[in-house]
DNA sequence: TTGAAAGCGATACCAT
DNA sequence: ATGGTATCGCTTTCAA
């Protein structure tokens, strides 16, 4: 999609003015195209005597000259762009961090990043999109990229291509990123505190399903044979008018426990709760998730589990690795580490 | 940078085989490339029989062919790709939520938004990079960007640039996000409160001295000839002991009030002043920035200055006129709203 | 030391 | 209704 087409061309409107071509500083220095690239790339192949060298260059500086990376690629047969479709949904901070780590560790490595928005194609026309680019690597966070999407991008030259998701895909390499296990600390860890009927926090905003599912099922583990403990689904939305609503029901849903998602929404509750007079951790258990540093600043200090996601290091030698030997079999890495962090609210 | 050619070519390992072009899918079809071509476009200055559509589709279904996007835009000589570097630092979710806004819009206007993580590079060299990759927009946050290098931009064929900082920059069209009005805003709050001795907390994070400098900035102006008032700079590092820290030397500062760079270091500061016993608002007035759902978690509720920042859709808005006609004058919006919330703390 | 020319992949004009 | 072919901008043999 990228580089795509307009149906209607753009309307023309006074006069667009050339970009200046490789031909162009040619022209002005009075030399061929081929000693201009000659130049222009220090190709050590060849020797240009210095004078020619000045030549040129002041003529590209004259003309403004910036080479096309279209072209270039087009010409060379590959590229050295990563390419990471953009989340579907606004991430939180640990994301991001991982994130801008990668683009870095992937940059000392003379890599390029490239995120790429693009607005939610289904499946594999997804997967084509991306290959449009014909990116050396490409990491996927999330689901949504299925065997047949790995092909397409394989097809298409991608020498990596890695997820970075709850599961495995097929032919691809995997950073997997297995949310249960949040879910199961917290559930364990309630489990023993002596907590048999545990709510467990799902937050209503679109798209965060993909995390809070499978934090709620890590519950559901953790508590599995346990005939005497029992899970509730609360639905709740980021807004304090409904942690109040939930929180005034609260003594009715006979809970005495809270696992909420991540700590954002466990800080939202508990206030709400607090506000309702039920005792925490008395009453109520809690325990939030990401180990926020605002979740250190609650009254009772918010119980959170602690989650490690891999460094941006390790991925970009990953992908080094795998563009450099594309046999590889796919590799598979379990990189979440889940470690409950018990404060005060549990 | 992007589709840069490595110095040394990847070793070739065992055959890498080799990406289906259009000529391919021409060959299986027994047709040639021009049909290959209107088929899958959907050209309608062209029309093609159904049996030979049919042969064309179902052999670049069978080669698993995916159109060469450099090819394309290569020769088209434009294309929709609207660049957006990625900010050098892990922004707030502010930002991350314009930013999903803006690639939705812009999704919908058919553009295609890539976020592209050069490693800083300096200056005029970041502009040459971007340059590169003959964007038909380019959207830039933060500094960095100087009039030469907007006079790059354009001279790639960029038919829109747009910074969005705290400044213009000659050539390109601004959306003006003043950040010394978040923090205008809270100091005349707290003057309106009789507050004189003013602490302003500056992130010892790095990076964020983008936005923290305008916002003592504006404390500053806001504190402007009066000459009872004074302001006291804060570093303060996002960590619960430098909180404790500042907070155990809070008394000898002799302040009456603070305005913490945001809610995140309102809440941590709120938080240990209280733990040092200080009385909020009565002895210390403490106001955030950014209206965050948690500083109302507060007790007292965090005082805040919310900030309304353009919708993604307006500046999608602008991205589409100015390419439709790049003769525009380049404009400048003023696009930071800056309220005050006041609240208990304050 | 430099230049001429082929070719990367896709599109669109001009013939047929 | 199709096919041949020039072309986009750049790199890189091969010749001179």
């Amino acid at each position: 999609m990228v580089q795509q087409i307009p149906k209607q061309p753009v309307p023309t409107s006074p006069a667009p003015p050339a970009v200046p071509t490789s031909a162009d500083v040619a022209r002005l220095a009075g030399v061929s195209r081929a000693t201009v690239s000659y130049v222009l790339n220090n190709t050590s192949a060849v020797r240009i005597s210095e004078p020619t060298r000045r030549r040129v260059r002041a003529a590209a500086e004259e003309l403004g000259y910036v080479p096309h990376a279209a072209a270039r690629s087009l010409r060379a047969g590959h590229s050295r762009m990563v390419l990471m479709p953009a989340p579907p949904v606004p991430v939180g901070p640990l994301y991001s961090r991982f994130f801008s780590e990668l683009q870095w560790a992937l940059g000392r490595l003379d890599y390029t990043v490239v995120q790429y928005g693009g607005v939610g194609l289904k499946g594999d026309e997804e997967a084509r999109a991306w290959a449009e680019l014909r990116p050396v690597a490409v990491l996927v966070p999330g689901t949504g990229l299925g065997p047949r999407g790995v092909a397409v991008l394989k097809r298409a030259g991608a020498r990596a291509v890695v997820t970075l998701g709850p599961e495995r895909v097929e032919g691809a390499h995997a950073l997997l990123m297995d949310q249960r296990g949040v879910g199961r600390r917290a559930g364990e860890h309630l489990l023993a505190r002596g907590r048999r009927r545990i709510g467990v926090v799902l937050p209503e905003e679109a798209g965060l399903d993909l995390f809070s599912r499978p934090r709620l099922q890590g519950v559901r583990d953790a508590l599995h044979g346990r005939a005497d403990a029992e899970v509730t689904e609360l639905p709740l939305a980021y807004r304090e008018e409904s942690a109040t609503a939930l929180a005034a029901r609260w003594r009715s849903l006979g809970l005495d426990a809270v696992f909420a998602y991540n700590d954002e929404y466990a800080m939202l509750l508990m206030r709400a709760l607090q506000d309702e007079g039920v005792g925490i951790p008395d009453e109520t258990s809690v325990v939030g998730a990401d180990d926020l540093v605002l979740g250190r600043l609650l009254r009772p200090r918010l119980s959170t589990v602690h989650i490690e996601l891999p460094s941006g290091q390790e991925l970009a030698e990953l992908v080094e690795r795998v563009v450099r030997e594309p046999g590889t079999a796919p590799e598979t890495h379990e990189v979440l580490g889940a470690r409950l962090v018990p404060r005060e609210s549990s």
